[in-house]
DNA sequence: ATAACCTATATGTATGCACATATTGTGTTT
DNA sequence: AAACACAATATGTGCATACATATAGGTTAT
């Protein structure tokens, strides 16, 4: 039918989502499986693969081997956030940087740490505390937990000068049992987007996962 | 040098990563160009070009065509976060969800909601306020604008019966023009990982992107 | 009936090849 | 010296083909 030309997986890809959001495809449908789609639009099943691999990630389908592929029926919006280094941040907005080390030491973490982690009850985690300056003014709380046993280098790293946060993303990227809470002052903007004053602390946690993160952003 | 045998895209890339962490590739050093990695893994280049794109995803790596590849120097951490339909989360919790329509209206929404649609001065954008209720408990508070251009057939819904979020999530997955604000009252978990005390109200604000969300939770 | 087995099917992956595209660097022209 | 043109290079993409793998559904043996 559609004798189309350009067929970059984008190209595809854009159909793909133009026949969902256009209904064509209903929610919980089976769509034509790849090779049919191929065909029809007259490129190879690679590239429809390539492209309904790309959509499928946006979870607006769902793939199964053998089954097919169908439309989600309640596609969860899925959000990629991106959790800076704090430093970087503030000097972004051309402020310096400092930084004070509060607290190290190894404790027993809260049990939701502890469970996040999949620590045993005996076991111990490397607690820091600390907390970053923009032009001297409180900037960031950090109340941050780091798992040994995955991460064992971290307890000779002198902490008074080198920044958790920091040393961590630039050093053990890959490594889970990195667990932080933060607690800032929400500036003009974030303030008036939750519609709350300007000033009020913001609490932010921060769960590291494998090669990711959940964020939560909460003010008090 | 390594003569490997199994040779999945996935292979490589957790041979990648390795090299990663262990450092082995520094921070801000270009990696080995598509063609002598495949060489040295004994694998096809657009293997190695799967693999290298999916870290590249993560973040982890930089590429640019003709420049090559590097690792990342401050690995910006990202995470999905996945926002579900509030009444599946409800029911998800063998509860029971009802929905209660307060205002629905045509308004000059706020600047910052106007700014993230696009929208000019003289555009109105529809607002709808309601409340979701678990078990005839206010659970979300729920302040809504949708963008009038991007989706016009949400004029025409009855949303005394329907609910929006949940309509719009099916009818308009992909277009960009929904912002919303939420506020819930903290279950008992989340305010313990927050660290407030339960029932404290928690604001969200969700701000649609083109086919994505960015989500801040937020404890008043 | 129940369990064990088989087969057909849709997606997943690997590979070699060719060409597209972006970008750096070099060389040539003015 | 500045402007312009071109070649070299690393990644991006498309395609045909082959095989891998998961799994629904049917078939056979107990």
């Amino acid at each position: 039918m559609s004798s189309t030309e350009v067929k970059s997986w984008r190209k595809v890809q854009e159909i793909v989502l133009r026949k969902i959001s256009a209904r064509q495809w209903m929610p919980g449908e089976f769509i034509p499986n790849e090779a049919d789609l191929a065909l029809e639009l007259g490129c190879a099943r690679t590239t429809v693969n390539r492209a309904l691999r790309a959509v499928a990630e946006t979870g607006l389908l769902d793939r199964r081997r053998k089954v097919g592929t169908k439309v989600t029926t309640n596609p969860v919006r899925k959000a990629t956030i991106s959790i800076p280094i704090i430093r970087q941040e503030i000097e972004d907005k051309n402020q310096v940087h400092s930084y004070t080390l509060i607290e190290k030491g190894k404790y027993f973490p809260p049990l939701d740490v502890k469970a996040q982690m999949g620590l045993k009850g005996n076991q111990k985690a490397l607690r820091i505390e600390a907390v970053h300056y923009a032009n001297n003014r409180p900037y960031v709380y950090e109340d941050r937990w780091i798992n040994l046993s995955t991460v064992p280098k971290v307890e000779n790293i002198d902490f008074e000068i080198e920044n958790a946060n920091e040393w961590l993303i630039q050093n053990a990227p890959l490594s889970r049992g990195d667990f932080s809470f933060y607690s800032i002052n929400a500036d003009k903007k974030i303030s008036k987007i939750l519609g709350t004053s300007e000033g009020n602390a913001l609490l932010i946690a921060k769960r590291m996962t494998w090669n990711g993160f959940d964020a939560i952003t909460s003010v008090k």
